[in-house]
DNA sequence: GATAATTTGTGCGAACCGTGAACAAATAGT
DNA sequence: ACTATTTGTTCACGGTTCGCACAAATTATC
């Protein structure tokens, strides 16, 4: 059969550009500039991406064609000159975040530019999810926060899961706290919740590294370790501005990395992990608590610790020697600029910190010192802006594109 | 003063894209189908890059006018259809690759393609290094080696050093095992040797993991770990096919990460590194042999334990051990495709795996087993490899540009 | 050995994109 | 009111790929 259009492959390869590539790398660059900035003029604009003053034209009547942005009258700054008109998002796009954790179910609605619209948490008591139910439960709570804020146009949907998730496959591959086992999360979802855009799921500790990258203590970070924890311990890594995947998605289980291999017995059957020595049953344990009390003895503990009980300070010293030698490994392996803290790890910083410091001084490679050991600014929304911010990253990359294919 | 070209700021942000990044990003697709995967026709070039026939021929001829590439006369290969013609390198086009090494420098010459045109090495005895000699012998070593190889036109430089390389800076910024500290090697080898392009510096183990990523045991992954070792240990990451570099291009120093918190004496001043329990030193010591021996007593070991002396297994096995509580922890946070082992875990890598296999098989995450870990396919030669691929890099990435800067 | 089928190179117009200059508009300062 | 300054608008221009029509070169078939 004869190739009726002559050539194009088109198929095997799309590396190549052409020119439309120029125009979706360049309009990319001006949301982008809107959503991690903020309004900004035309004027703005150019500075921005480099693009001239006819070009900046061009790109913004595109996306405001495409109902993304619109242009607020110009509002003079005092400076002589032509003001420039304001580059605003369109109030009714937006993304879904949603958020499954043990105890509860969250879900929010994110503006383009991170404003939140609205948030709803569902507690759960069981530790044990049937996933029937919990598709339901984020569809009726979905559902509702999407009422709340108003109804917006949905341009895409991210899901943060503790547990292991297969982001190309959407797939939760296996989640112990929640009992799921190769849960095709995406797909299920994307049966319960409607025109919510393209729907993804992450790690939830994933997406608080992505967050806190993005808006958080790692704002100003090219290269940057979160670490989160209260029964397990997990973490992202933000590689050259971008979250480290691996092969399946699963990167960035910091939580079980060996620092005492003839220590304790870990719940993933190996010895020794990381998260066996500096999650919270550890703590607890150490400071002569109940290791089954969960986060809220956390909050007594550094009570205690701050009224000077000597269990407690021994307890979070010792905590803080293990932290210090985790993160010592991890700032040899990746030299970050920083290091993000959260979770517990977060609320307990204060007491935590000077043993973490210690351990540094002497466990880190001379050169590689100088990385920014800080608490989690975003704290626990964290999951769900990153979440927010996964939605939003196919909209950002193709802003014309992702647009007409919501509206089919 | 009023702006006399009126706009296009250019100063700041160089992020748009214009009409010549599309050809820049289409020669950069041709040529690097080529180097990666050989001399390839016209007709295969449109399948790799996706590009139309009417395209290919602008970019091969543009090429072809660089002096980069030319055009074979088309050879018939038994099916219909006119015969395409095949595209190949110039011969005249190379680049040099220089390796700092304790006991020897060397250098080398690769083609386009990869092809290795000329190596020469220089052993030294003394493990202290005056910078200046080093200088010295470099120069005089690429000049032998580039007139070996025929006087090519040198496209760029690569320069592996044993030691933390700031990457940005191309400065050696520590390398105990030379003597050196805070060396612009970069700078210096820039008035030693002349045209020989952009001059790059790089970590010998980092480049020795671009080198089995691009063209050895990593070749088909897109996430891999290279380790190797004989008495320190070093490491380079392959993140999404790219090497991960973290803040100033340490990264990858995974012979410091702690594996033993309370174990030995560290020469990095740290208790417990992973280098204390697997690199060389260790494993002759529970052999019985004298730790000072260095690299040649590693192949006595094996054969040792080929005859089957106890104490030559039992020390196999306990650093075998180690060696793989060190992996399981690298695949938790990384999940790569491949760990690619080189240095004396190659030449050992008979006596090691089974140990390593039985310490992944408790200690790696379910859903993250199924890395491969090969020994490397390029033994010694990785480094220069590694080096010269460093150095096409710009090139592939802007062959025109980078050609016209060389012909200054 | 001639013809058909197939594959590929070549040439050219069309479509798309950003640039940059000229001009107009809008503001502050004098 | 006038000038300086900054910015939006318009439009011709150069650069790039695409896709079609045609020619060229090889194999398969009769």
């Amino acid at each position: 059969m004869p190739n009726p259009t002559n050539q194009a492959p088109a198929d095997p390869a799309p590396r190549s550009m052409r020119s439309a590539s120029v125009r979706t790398a360049n309009l990319s660059q001006v949301l982008s500039a809107l959503h991690f900035h903020g309004p900004l003029t035309r004027s703005d604009l150019c500075a921005y991406t480099g693009l001239t003053r006819s070009s900046v034209a061009v790109q913004v009547s595109e996306l405001t064609d495409a109902g993304l942005v619109f242009e607020q009258a110009p509002q003079s700054d005092g400076r002589p000159g032509r003001p420039s008109p304001l580059v605003t998002f369109s109030t009714d796009i937006a993304a879904l975040a949603i958020e499954v954790e043990v105890d509860s179910i969250a879900a929010a609605v994110f503006r383009l530019g991170g404003e939140s619209l609205a948030e709803r948490r569902l507690a759960r008591t069981r530790s044990q999810v049937r996933v029937e139910d919990a598709i339901a439960d984020i569809g009726t709570l979905a559902r509702d926060v999407l009422a709340d804020a108003g109804s917006p146009t949905i341009i895409g949907t991210g899901v943060g899961v503790v547990g292991l998730v297969e982001e190309a496959e959407n797939t939760v591959t296996m989640a112990p706290n929640l009992g799921w086992d190769n849960v095709p999360l995406g797909q299920l979802l994307a049966n319960e919740i409607k025109d919510c855009g393209e729907i993804r799921v992450g790690n939830e500790a994933n997406l608080s590294a992505r967050a806190e990258s993005t808006r958080g203590a790692g704002r100003d970070a090219n290269d940057m370790i979160y670490l989160s924890g209260e029964v397990g311990v997990g973490g992202g890594v933000i590689s050259n501005g971008r979250p480290l995947t691996g092969r399946s998605g699963f990167a960035g289980e910091i939580g079980h990395l060996t620092v005492n291999p003839d220590g304790r017995n870990c719940g993933c059957g190996s010895i020794g992990c990381w998260e066996t020595e500096i999650g919270i049953r550890a703590l607890l344990e150490r400071a002569g608590l109940n290791p089954d009390d969960g986060a809220d003895a956390a909050d007594t503990l550094w009570d205690h610790a701050d009224r000077g009980e000597e269990q407690a300070r021994d307890a979070l010293a010792t905590t803080g020697r293990w932290l210090g030698i985790g993160v010592s490994t991890l700032i040899n392996i990746f030299n970050p600029d920083v290091i993000v803290l959260g979770g517990m790890y977060r609320t307990g910083y204060a007491h935590l910190i000077d043993a973490v410091r210690a351990e540094l001084e002497t466990r880190v490679l001379p050169p590689l010192r100088g990385a920014a050991i800080v608490p989690s600014i975003l704290g626990d929304s964290a999951i769900l802006i990153g979440a927010a911010e996964m939605a939003f990253e196919h909209a950002l990359a193709d802003p014309i594109g992702t647009m007409s294919s919501i509206r089919t």
